[in-house]
DNA sequence: GGCGTTTTCATTTGT
DNA sequence: TGAAAACGCC
């Protein structure tokens, strides 16, 4: 097989068979390259059957993409082999062995928004104190306890406070109630097949013979059940090939433990240990930026990043008034690739600075598409009809069933569904099981004509299941409910907005069903669950992208723009136990990396909260951790004038677009720094030329436009 | 008891 | 600013 395209160290870390190989990846060292050469090895080379390799990725679209490059490489059929993230092969491998833990094979897969409800559900069964003992911060402990890999058990015996009490007591009946909706929260996912493993150990076996090689990428974000399940797979046969870079880790917080990859060899015995250092991807100054600021976290292995492309760009600092203001510099800066908007990417800390930017660049129309936030199927007009089909599929889903009974509404409200609850609990096996007792329920008459009709609904569209298209029975059970009059008829922005998302969620079914022909609703409902909105990117639209930096981990851009880059938000700093700076230069040295070409980092001096008025910042000491010779100051503002009145009235009464491009020589200009001067001479053209002004105290500058953001007094 | 309206209160990051 | 909870009217 043809090797020539690696570099030695990736040749010898794609060679190295009979040992455990951990490969020390940095920022665009070709990781993915590496990746997919070994499986091809494996296949060309070795002699290993596709369907006998795993590899774990981080999203599904890489895991699609390494597919169809292992595929260029091998030439022959791969349909066998086994890629995707650990959810999604959990997932597969759960749906054909779930029945040995007494959950039936379509079982339903809650995201949080469903799992902090049945959260909620149960404090209110315990007849306990919604104000007291709140749901979301129970839901994060029970999620930390399964990624440390404790159950419910563990807790019994740790009851001092009244809190861990409660503790103990809603985790055990939450794990109940998931059982009774025959049901799996995300981190179930990841336990339940190691709880397999452990009670089937015919079942282990079975699965260790079939993954005779395993591969995961991004090895650094592994958790804890993560590991366990590689370690079970993969300590027999030593199969084992990770890629990481301990300087990406970026999901402690979700239980990823970096010293899975620190301590690799101890975990796996004697290993091959390869260091990808040579950047393809970035220049040298935003490396050196990189650099500097990850060198200062103490806990990492040694390594640095070099690379043979030139110094480049300087890293552009943009000071902005407030937050407003910066979302129109980052538009200003965005307009320079108005042809080619998918070079370049807006990255943030937190979602909720998408907003600013994303009113900024739709009123100038300039498209863009946002990663994350409120993502597509978590719309509530989808989540609705997604419940119905759950409840169709799982008659025993008591989160969708309650998220759909009343709506669209049917006069069953609050009290209705209490005492259907209550019957239900105490009689019933599924909630289809109502429908032959509904005069036993203490309900009103048109209650119980509500009920009635509701359930034959559920029943009659389960029972073609088996013999109608998917898409088919959603359609028809759409136009039962009649949501097109109920969205139409309210003749809002917002309602005819949502009716057009339920018209594209079904072209989405279709979609699917055309991919795969041979599928069910069971198999759709797997698939959204799992994907997230990365995996429905397209990157080739003329579009620009926002995301937050967690979303870039693995992309990367020709140009990046870093926002908010404030103490508090960027690092983030919440409370003083739990904040994590390491983790937090983490994070930023993945946002610098993300770039090919040039990086601009963005402060504002002031910014709302809540849409509140704006409250005074510090520029992020992450700003100070860069060298000063290769950060380019021209587009920080010197002067403290108020540029919001000033934009304010551009943008309402004139067209910003044709305000630039016009300078010629002797045009009075105005630089936010060096104030009024008159050009004196213009070197080349566009974007990248080169301007000598003069200004008012008789200094003489030459500048390039693109950085000088000047501003046009007189053409 | 249900439903529309007002008030409150929250923002890390995501499978 | 926006979603969920509390409120108060029919």
């Amino acid at each position: 097989m043809d090797l020539t395209n690696l570099n030695k160290n990736q040749k010898k870390a794609v060679e190295k068979i009979g040992l455990p190989v951990l490969v020390f990846a940095g920022a665009g060292s070709g990781k993915t390259r590496v990746l997919t050469y070994k499986i091809a090895y494996l296949i060309n080379e070795i002699g290993l059957p596709p369907e006998n390799i795993l590899a774990v990725t981080f999203t599904n679209k890489a895991a699609q993409e390494m597919k169809s490059r292992v595929f260029e490489l091998v030439n022959q059929d791969i349909s066998g082999i086994n890629i995707g993230t650990f959810h999604s092969i959990s997932a597969q491998i759960l749906r054909r062995e779930i029945h040995n833990l007494g959950f039936s094979n379509s079982f339903t897969i809650y995201d949080q928004q469903d799992s902090r409800s049945l959260v909620k559900k149960v404090i209110k069964n315990l007849n306990l104190d919604l104000k007291q003992i709140e749901p979301k911060s129970f839901q994060t402990r029970i999620s930390n306890a399964k990624n440390s890999l404790l159950s419910v058990e563990h807790f019994k015996n740790f009851s001092d406070n009244y809190s861990d009490k409660k503790f103990y007591e809603i985790y055990k009946s939450y794990q109940e109630e998931l059982k009774n909706c025959d049901s799996l929260d995300f981190d179930d996912l990841l336990l339940l097949p190691l709880k397999l493993f452990k009670e089937f150990p015919d079942r282990l076996q079975k699965y260790r013979n079939k993954f005779q090689y395993v591969l995961v990428d991004e090895y650094q974000d592994t958790n804890k059940p993560q590991f366990e399940f590689i370690y079970s797979l993969a300590n027999e046969h030593k199969n084992i090939f990770v890629v990481g870079d301990d300087d990406q880790s970026i999901y402690g917080w979700r239980g990823a433990d970096i010293s899975n990859i620190l301590n690799f060899r101890e975990a796996f015995g004697e290993s091959h240990i390869e260091k990808l250092e040579q950047n393809y991807r970035s220049t040298n100054n935003i490396l050196q930026a990189a650099w500097s600021v990850v060198s200062k976290n103490t806990n990492r292995s040694e390594k640095k990043l070099w690379t043979e492309n030139g110094s480049g760009d300087l890293i552009n600092l943009l000071e902005s008034f407030d937050d407003r203001h910066e979302a129109k510099q980052i538009y200003n800066l965005v307009l320079k690739f108005k042809n080619n908007l998918n070079e370049i990417a807006i990255l943030y800390r937190t979602n909720s600075q998408s907003r600013i930017i994303e009113d900024r660049l739709r009123i100038e129309n300039i498209p863009y598409q946002i990663i994350g936030g409120v993502k597509f199927y978590d719309r509530k007009e989808i989540k609705d009809v997604l419940a119905y089909i759950r409840l169709l599929v799982n008659n025993n889903d008591s989160i969708s069933f309650e998220r759909i009974i009343n709506f669209p509404p049917r006069g069953i409200g609050k009290s209705s569904l209490e005492k259907i609850n209550e019957f239900y609990l105490t009689t019933s096996n599924s909630y289809l099981d109502l429908l032959n007792s509904i005069n036993e329920i203490n309900l009103g008459q048109k209650q119980k004509v509500s009920l009635n009709d509701f359930l034959g609904l559920i029943k009659k569209y389960k029972s073609e299941i088996d013999f109608k298209k998917g898409s088919e029975i959603v359609k028809s059970m759409i136009q039962d409910l009649q949501l097109e009059n109920y969205y139409l008829k309210q003749k809002t922005d917002e309602s005819i907005d949502r009716w057009n998302n339920i018209q594209e969620f079904l072209a989405g079914i279709e979609e699917f069903e055309i991919n795969n022909p041979e599928s069910n609703l069971v198999e759709y409902l797997e698939e959204i669950s799992l994907l997230t909105d990365i995996d429905r990117w397209n990157d080739s639209e003329n579009r620009v992208t926002l995301m937050t930096v967690h979303s870039s981990k693995g992309l990367e851009f020709d140009n990046i723009v870093i926002a908010g880059l404030e103490d508090g938000l960027f690092p983030i700093i919440r409370s003083f136990e739990d904040d994590n700076i390491e983790e937090e230069r983490r994070l930023f040295y993945v946002a610098l990396t993300r770039a090919k070409k040039s990086v601009n980092i963005s402060y504002a001096k002031s910014r709302r909260q809540f849409g509140g008025s704006p409250i005074i910042t510090t520029k992020s000491r992450f700003i100070k951790e860069i060298p000063e010779k290769i950060i380019n100051y021209n587009l920080v503002h010197k002067k403290t004038n108020h540029p919001t009145d000033n934009y304010r009235k551009i943008n309402k009464f004139s067209n910003p677009r044709n305000s630039s491009n016009e300078i010629v020589v002797n045009s009075l200009v105005e630089h936010k720094v060096f104030g009024k001067g008159k050009v004196l001479k213009i070197e080349g053209i566009g974007d990248n030329s080169k301007l000598t002004i003069k200004f008012y105290n008789n200094v003489v500058k030459k500048l390039i436009y693109k950085y000088a953001n000047l501003t046009i007094i007189k053409g």
